[in-house]
DNA sequence: AATATTTATTTGTTGTAACAAAATTCGAAA
DNA sequence: TTTCGAATTTTGTTACAACAAATAAATATT
């Protein structure tokens, strides 16, 4: 499965936006569908492993859930129950906030740090192969792109 | 928000590779919320619509669900009970397929044609912007870094 | 022809997503 | 300080997604 058109077996689109905005869904699903896999054996998904990566960024600092929402990938609006999941599996720890009560102090466990090292090297592997797919010209050019079509 | 380094509040990526990942998987996510919310009215999800799409690509001619998953841009396991929903609207028909008994023909509707045409009409619009946002030649390089992408 | 294998869809179950509403706490204003 | 409004998280509810297993019909095998 090499181009879009094969993937999905359409061979005409109204044009090259049209296409362009399809093979961007379609490329997503299909890294979504690959980190998912890599996930399974970890019983989490990727907005799992994102709100992880958050709080690794900071450690040891705490993050309260309402920052994680403000830069998450996916926005959750269910997050809570997102980081209940979390802490029932011992990866991150629930404080609340001294200085705000309305707040929760969001923090990396040792046991999310340890996991989420693993997961991480896991991934690398996916990410060796798009080095050999993509120039670094490329990939940034790809970014550039993306950009300018958000606006 | 214009660079994925605003919108997501993370000033360095490990490689441009990381980058241009995580920038594909939020403006994808950008894009599917844009849908979400156009669809939002006619109680529909993207799922759903694109289903749409690809009956109308073959119309008249019926289409079984085995031939729907093949095509769809996001595979679902569960397309029985999607058709369902689309069935509950009227807006498909399902019918025995006389040829192979195992198989169902489904079919859009008048009114699911109908629809689908205001859905189109709707998602016009964000179509028009991308055009001001990209040209032909940069919508055409972004789908050519995507196949390059996947491989 | 009878049985097994494969194909195609459906059903059951569980976890997650979307949305609205509730609950709690903070900060500001009267 | 009492009250009001805003901020923050949680809870309730419904619909959807993932996965396995079940059903049913066609095809192949003996």
């Amino acid at each position: 499965m090499t181009r879009i058109e094969e993937a999905i077996k359409q061979s005409k689109f109204q044009d090259v936006y049209q296409k362009a905005l399809v093979n961007l869904i379609y490329t997503a699903n299909c890294l979504r569908d690959e980190q998912v896999r890599i996930l399974k054996p970890f019983d989490l998904l990727p907005q799992h492993f994102n709100v992880m990566r958050i709080l690794r960024g900071r450690h040891p600092k705490p993050v309260c859930p309402g920052e994680i929402k403000e830069v998450m990938l996916d926005k959750a609006n269910d997050l809570t129950r997102l980081l209940d999941k979390l802490e029932r599996k011992g990866l991150i720890q629930r404080n609340l906030c001294p200085t705000n009560r309305r707040k929760m102090d969001i923090t990396l466990t040792q046991a999310g740090i340890e996991l989420l090292e693993k997961m991480n090297h896991m991934m690398e592997q996916t990410h060796e192969t798009l080095k050999g797919r993509l120039s670094e010209r490329e990939a940034a050019s790809l970014s550039h792109l993306l950009d300018k079509l958000r606006g």
